[in-house]
DNA sequence: TTGTAGGCGTTATCAT
DNA sequence: ATGATAACGCCTACAA
């Protein structure tokens, strides 16, 4: 034992109790060679007798070491971490973007750290403020305005998801939902009904989906009032009950709606049903997100289907451009336009 | 200009048109102070002046500096990361599941980053390599077993979830599959049940769900036969309708199944249904899970309810103890005991 | 208020 | 086959 190794705290452990983790300095140690054979031993780069190699394996194990990512990051110019937020992985229209973000990162080789926002402004800003420091880009859904989102950022590169390239600043991911909402309620139209109603699911006073919702009905000559669209501030089943109960009350006259999402649809569905109203006879209903869930309740739900995975896949692709200095993907090569899937329930 | 920036690579670029990323070195460079005045302005301790802190942030803000999280973990001793791995993330247990881990990582301050294994084991393996360099402990579900697991893990702690503590040599969190199917079962001989199937979704010959069905059925002076038993390989809808229609063909005098998982039982009552049986009075269908989304089929699942945040809870909590020392839990404390939920079904 | 020196744990390069 | 030395980018002392 050399001096200066007294100086060091002793792999045994510290007063709390903690033990400091083995580096590969104590491993060489133990074995009696050099750091730079333990390297290569941990590594099994040729160039190592396999006697040694064994003895400082063995060593290794005794310790139960393992290299730092840090130091070796420093060093090999680590791999890519991308930081994805969602705001509720109970919807399953969240997972399986994420999966779509997940395939496309590791089809690249990155890594994806998740974060649950809960729909939760102040959560996301935490969230950022941890994923800008270990990641080195973000893909997510985010309430907050950009302003707010640049301050949490500290210069990482952002892909927003479902927000048009018009109402952000970043690298966006979009869903068409003019071109969808105009599909609905086109179908809506051609079936006869002209009271629809919307429920919607934009807490900011006329978000995107409502916006759209009174284009099309009024391109098809509807009347657009504010009393045909109720909101459903919790995006779930239950939200949905409530509000479509809500739409029920207003206006008795409704024979159509169209849900902010699928899980507000189902709602609908189930609501209108224990209303005593048959479901699509004396109220048809129209989803948007096409939520495999949704062949699954009765009736079957027609929803406008969005391409979840692509979504995700897309928001990577946007991260790639971005950190190859490439210009984003902007307008329709970054929208995802929404497929009218007509089954049981309109 | 001294002589030894000549020789390092200038910030603009190289040869190949990706630029060096600016290190805290450009920076101070930039603005014409010591690395550590950088550090300052950065981190905004005191002790700088304002007006230096403002050309340095400029600087930095000029060459797109961010501190590397490498570097910076290596002197900081850095955040936990732990690994996910998860089999499906379209199946809604899982993601259940992701949100108890995630819910309690965060808690901790630790980061999650999560893989989609998609029930391959080579693609297990493969997270597997890249996690235990990147992580400081991985959870996750496993087809693979403890060899091959320890082999891809290069000593990173290891807690897998849904294996009896016996089943395995790592830390585990797992489900009372027998207290479970015992509940299931029970509730179905109570109710005049005689002839009753499992859809099993156990690969390896006689799983988990299969022993204690049998069991079970054993127990309750049932006639135990391995006829009574359908494998349902895809653990979805559709694998449960092929699997129902399947039980349906080998043994029509079947009056009751209990399911894999939920998906698998909605897929028995679609079957069931579409071979012309009324559910729940010519075939009684129990799940096992308690899915949200049994809620919306109809008619409604009866089902064995897990408790799947709790289970994402407990395997950070194995990963806290692994780490820190402390013996991982084991026994009942580690499991989570199904509850038998009452519908439409059964 | 600012700068200098040293070390964090690892790998690459060049000797031996 | 092995070892010494110098990075990697940042931060915490300590000195000025």
């Amino acid at each position: 034992m050399r001096g200066d190794d007294q100086q060091r705290e002793t792999r045994a452990g510290r007063a709390d109790g903690t033990r400091r983790r083995a580096t590969i300095h104590d491993v060489a140690q133990l074995a009696g060679v050099s750091r730079q054979t333990v390297s290569r031993a941990v590594n099994d780069k040729g160039e190592i007798d396999p006697a040694t190699k064994e003895r400082v394996l063995e060593a290794a194990r005794r310790l139960d070491y393992r290299p730092s990512r840090f130091a070796r990051g420093l060093v090999r110019k680590g791999g890519v971490t991308t930081g994805l937020v969602i705001p509720d992985l109970m919807n399953p229209f969240f997972p399986e973007v994420a999966a779509g973000v997940l395939e496309a990162a590791e089809q690249r080789g990155w890594q994806v750290v998740v974060w649950d926002s809960r729909t939760d402004p102040a959560r996301e800003g935490e969230a950022l403020d941890m994923l800008s420091h270990q990641a080195d880009a973000v893909v997510g859904y985010f309430k907050n305005g950009d302003d707010v989102l640049a301050r949490h950022l500290g210069g990482v590169p952002l892909v927003v998801l479902e927000r048009g390239p018009q109402q952000t600043r970043f690298a966006a991911v979009g869903i068409d939902v003019a071109a969808g909402m105009e599909r609905g309620v086109a179908h809506l139209v051609a079936s006869g009904h002209r009271a629809i109603g919307l429920l919607d699911g934009d807490a900011e006073s006329p978000g995107p989906r409502r916006l759209a919702f009174e284009d099309a009905t009024r391109r098809h000559g509807l009347p657009v009032d504010a009393s045909w669209t109720v909101l459903c501030p919790e995006h779930s089943v239950t939200g949905g009950e409530a509000g479509m109960a809500r739409l029920l009350a207003e206006r008795p006259e409704v024979t159509a709606v169209v849900g902010f999402n699928d899980l507000i649809a189902v709602g609908a569905i189930r609501a209108a049903r224990r209303a005593g109203r048959r479901v699509p006879d004396d109220l048809a209903v129209v989803g948007f997100d096409g939520l495999s869930l949704g062949e699954l309740v009765e009736p079957a739900l027609t929803t406008l289907h969005i391409d979840k995975r692509r979504l995700g896949r897309l928001a990577v692709e946007q991260v790639a451009r971005l950190r190859s200095g490439e210009d984003p993907l902007t307008g329709p090569d970054a929208w995802v336009v929404p497929e009218l899937v007509i089954r049981a329930s309109a």
